[in-house]
DNA sequence: CGCACTTGTTAGCCTTTGCTAACTACGTGC
DNA sequence: GCACGTAGTTAGCAAAGGCTAACAAGTGCG
C-alpha cells in the first residue's frame, strides 16, 4: 500500500462516516483531484482488494481496505492531537498529521500513542 | 527542494564530515543507489545551486546546500532522539526520522524542539 | 605498450501519480 | 424525443526518480 492508495483509502472512510454513500465522484471533490486521477485509483484499489465498487458506481471498502483506512485515519487523529498539544496550529498539525501518517512506522506510532495515554493519566 | 534532493543533500553532508572529501561513488554506495542515479541527481542538485562539483569531482555543499542539509540532519537527529526517549528502538527510531525529517513543517518542528527542552529541564 | 579497474556520463526504460481531452451512459425537463 | 448535466472511463502527456547498458577517461600493473 502506497501513501496515494492511504490517502484514498481514508478519504473513503471519512465520505462513508459523513454520508453513507461515497461514489467516485464525491472522493474527487474532497481531494481536489480530477475524476480521472480518481477512476484510475479506483481501479486500481478494486484489483487490489481494497475496496469493492457496485454496479450503481458505489463505493464501500473491504475488511482489508477498512483495516488500512481506520489504521491511518487513527494515526491522523492522534498524531494532529499530540502536535496540538505541543502547541502546534490546528491547521498546521493536521497538514503534519496528513503526511507523517503515511511514513511512521507502526513501533513508533504505538510509542507515541503509549506516551499521550501516560500524558494524560 | 524535493525529498530526493533533501536525501543527496543530506548525504553529501555527512560524508564530507567522515571523509570531507566526496565523491559521486562515495554516495552512490552509502545511498545504495546506481551511480547513474546519483549522476543525475548531482546535475540537478549543482544545476539548482545547492552544490558544486570541482574539475576533480569532488563535491561541496554550497551555502544555500548546506543550509538545507544542515536543516535535515538536525531533524533527523532530534527526531530520533525523541523517538528512542520514547522507547522506539535505535534503527526504528533512525529509519522513521529519516522518512519523517523531509516531511514535517518548520512548525512543528520548532514545537518537539521546543518541548524536548523544556523535557530535559 | 596494453589491459583492466574505477569513475562518471549518457541514453533509454519503467512505475507512480497527477493532468486534460474526449468519449459513453444515464436521467431529467421541455 | 432531444438536449443537457452528471458520472465514469479511456487515451495519452508530464515529471520524478529509480534502474541497466554502454561508453569515455584516467590510473596502475605487468
Amino acid at each position: 500500500m502506497k501513501e496515494s492508495g492511504e490517502m484514498y483509502l481514508e478519504t473513503i472512510l471519512i465520505l462513508g462516516q459523513e454520508n453513507n454513500l461515497v461514489r467516485a465522484t464525491d472522493i474527487a471533490t474532497r481531494m481536489g483531484y480530477s475524476k480521472a486521477s480518481v477512476s484510475r485509483a479506483v481501479g486500481k484499489l478494486s484489483s487490489g482488494g481494497y475496496i469493492v465498487v457496485g454496479a450503481n458506481g458505489y463505493i464501500a471498502l473491504t475488511e482489508k481496505g477498512r483495516e488500512v483506512a481506520e489504521k491511518i485515519y487513527e494515526r491522523h487523529r492522534l498524531l494532529a492531537e499530540v502536535l496540538m498539544q505541543l502547541g502546534v496550529s490546528a491547521k498546521c498539525a493536521v497538514d503534519d498529521a496528513c503526511r507523517i501518517e503515511h511514513v511512521i512506522s507502526d513501533e513508533a506510532f504505538a510509542a507515541i500513542k503509549e506516551h499521550m495515554v501516560n500524558f494524560s493519566q
